[in-house]
DNA sequence: CGGCTAACTTAACACCGTTAACCAACCAGC
DNA sequence: GCTGGTTGGTTAACGGTGTTAAGTTAGCCG
């Protein structure tokens, strides 16, 4: 029985998420439901359980590829660039592309959590730490070129996630003055983020 | 009874909407039903659908109420210190005391908003606008003063804004490293979201 | 062939927001 | 003092939710 699938494992459990995902992205949080979800891949709404203990293990699923792809796309702006300043824009620039690029991803895995979902396993959330070292690296690297000011690092890297995060987020959110251009308000966000480490001036 | 009703009004409607936050605070936004704020002030629940449209509606007065209660907190700061960078930081810690006394509150006001809410009425939103707009009086003032450069006004109030909102919402979001201590956290978050302003230095 | 197991389904529970229909008490006018 | 309407509340019900328990079917092993 297992002779074959050791390979092919469980291809439900790959299409509940990718179902998941979809859903959630073209219809909204709102609306994803187990039943919905078992419908739109021709299953029972109970087969689900087969396969995660209950919704929040679903979207903590979820939430683990979006930690993974951010990840992704953190290591390749960090290799973009060798000077930690413009190395540090970069990954700012990248943490932003990914928030507007997947907004409902983003929704789940830093905006709504605390009050609908379980805790985000312990475990799992070093993944999530590991976008943020390269953050960490990176100023610890300015620091010792000489490109950033001497700093406590864990605060300034959390100083500078925050930044990133609120702004990523009220767009979201839809909460700025629509009068506002998204490119130059990042910018903005960006260059003020950076402004307060870099040693020159 | 009903002859001096006329003062009186309806006081079930500011019982529901009392209870309504004590229960969001106490036990927490997803164990808030209808039917949860009837049975505790010994009502039914459909008789809430007397004062509120919807759930949708009841939450709106408690995100009013939260954004009148912002707003006389931001006013107080402001009227704390005159010099514009002293009360920028007057405001920025207002803010973030605001968040963190508030969680609940704030979540509702700027957290979970879009995916599980009825869009917010434009109208109401002038109301949240008016606190910003102590934001943006300042680095006016400040500007014209000459303790601030010269800066695009509203973008920056958003960049300002969205460095403090960013800093909360993780914070509340318990997504902070828990080695990071949170005053000096904050305190770095308002001196990063100043310092790129201050013309000085 | 008989039995075991894995994958899946149906039925049900307790809850949710919301609507419709009903009811009791009060006030106005005759 | 009785009648009718309005006000403020109720109960019952609908369609939805996450989740559990029990049942069913198919395939493999001895």
């Amino acid at each position: 029985m297992s002779a074959t699938a050791t390979e092919t494992a469980a291809p439900l459990r790959r299409q509940i998420l990718d179902t998941a995902r979809h859903l959630l992205v073209s219809e909204g949080y709102p609306s994803l439901s187990m039943r919905r979800i078992a419908q739109a891949i021709g299953y029972s709404a109970t087969s689900i359980y087969l396969h995660f203990a209950n919704k929040d293990a679903l979207f903590h699923a979820l939430i683990d590829e979006g930690f993974a792809r951010l990840y992704e796309i953190l290591v390749a702006a960090s290799q973009s660039a060798d000077e930690p300043t413009e190395r540090l824009a970069a990954l700012a620039h990248g943490y932003v592309a990914f928030g507007l690029a997947n907004p409902e991803l983003y929704e789940i895995m830093f905006l709504l959590h605390p009050a609908h979902m379980a805790r985000y396993p312990a475990e799992n959330y070093r993944r999530a730490r590991l976008g943020l070292d390269l953050f960490g690296a990176t100023l610890a690297d300015g620091v010792k070129s000489g490109a950033f000011v001497e700093m406590p690092l864990r605060p300034a890297t959390a100083v500078v996630w925050s930044a990133l995060h609120g702004a990523v987020s009220l767009v979201l959110a839809n909460r700025l003055d629509s009068r506002i251009e998204r490119e130059p308000f990042f910018d903005a966000v960006v260059a003020g983020a950076l402004a307060p480490l870099v040693a020159g001036r």
